[in-house]
DNA sequence: TCAAAAGTGTTGACCGTACACCCATGT
DNA sequence: ACATGGGTGTACGGTCAACACTTTTGA
């Protein structure tokens, strides 16, 4: 078998929504290379490991969220040939959509993706990636509620579009388009105040999974 | 640096569209494991090259096609610890849209997609991914182009549309969606007239990369 | 009573589908 | 003349953007 040997590491492109702004998990580096900048979190491939066990386990071991029921897929493969100075690495880039959880236990800190100084190896380029891809599954998904706790308002959905998209969506017609897709939004019995106005509807996440007609997002 | 090494390949699923039949280019295997199986083409990435690199040499190698010009992009990694019987392999699929050549000289055949047997270690897997996101990207995108010689007519693009999806859909409305497109197909002096019927417009791929609105493929 | 947020009704513009119809060519 | 494929016109129906309007709460 001809061909050079390459590290194979996972990183992971872990979003959420915190005050109304995109913000993904971003770990400092304490040792060489890029020793005191930003990266993002991830880890060595292990003997036995597929590529998503691996992105599994560094969600796990990051922000202590279990794979089931939290939306984990891979972006691209990146193998630079000058990408890490200590040799040959070929990274897996990895997209995770979380809700807005207490600043993470273990490592690591959120940072609105907007106004994001320099990132280590080609980090910046992997986040732009998975920004971008998160993007656009929103619109043609129900990818959106990957966002959200398990139990949330339409305007809790409408502010993590808002967020992403940085749109402002009418209230109103997002409120029907929503509501009116089947399988979107499962209503329950509570209702939730907060604050002024009148009380809202709680929904949970419902089994639909495709967005059809898609949300469209030139109301910016 | 810790983690085990990985040998890193490259593999192509190219795709083109012959005899109205959506096919891809596989070779035979000579060698074990799998031999006497088809497979995708591909090989390993060398030391100074990056993976899209690797990806042109191949798709160059084996139908002559230079990059420029073709669409090449990359799919994903697959990396199952088992997937090559020889040890521990990473794979990065990549997906070409090329017109319809003559035969390729130096190796491989064209094989209709529908109704193709098993193939060697999991390309069963990335054919089908590739071949899910050329359906995909048809839709909202201008690559559908990409299976067409340099000129072409609305007819052809529309048999491509057809294959692809297999769906027949009507050539007054999809004439006219395409030709009020900006951007996306550039009228030439030519007409050409292909046995009967009243003689077509030819036209050329023009600089428009996304379909807005996206063609819609319900009317199977 | 007022402000604010949730939710419903309605209208006009746009777009896709379906299909009638005309155009240009080979036989 | 006729068949065949290229290309245009048009009417119907669905969806979206915009916005008036009602509902329900806290202050």
């Amino acid at each position: 078998m001809r061909g050079n040997l390459f590290a194979v590491a996972v990183d992971l492109v872990i979003l959420t929504v915190r005050d109304d702004a995109l913000s993904v998990l971003l770990v400092e580096r304490t040792a060489p290379p890029f020793a005191g900048a930003c990266a993002l979190p991830g880890g060595f491939v292990l003997p036995h490991e597929d590529l998503l066990d691996t992105a599994g386990r560094e969600l796990a071991e990051k922000t202590g969220l279990a794979v089931p029921g939290h939306h984990l897929e891979q972006l691209a493969g990146y193998a630079a040939p000058d990408r890490d100075p200590r040799g040959r690495v070929l990274s897996v880039g990895h997209l995770a959509l979380v809700p807005d959880l207490p600043e993470p236990a273990r490592t690591g800190r959120w940072h609105p993706v907007a106004g994001l100084g320099a990132l280590a190896f080609d980090h910046a380029k992997i986040l732009a990636d998975g920004v971008e891809r998160a993007r656009a599954k929103l619109e043609y998904s129900t990818l959106a509620a990957a966002f959200c706790p398990p139990e949330f308002t339409v305007s809790q959905l409408r502010r993590v579009y808002d967020a992403v998209w940085g749109t402002a969506l009418d209230p109103r017609n997002f409120q029907r388009k929503v509501t009116s897709t089947p399988g979107f939004l499962l209503p329950t019995e509570a209702k939730v105040s907060s604050g002024r106005g009148r009380p809202a509807q709680l929904f949970r996440r419902g089994p639909a999974t495709r967005l059809h007609p898609p949300m469209l997002r030139d109301t910016a």
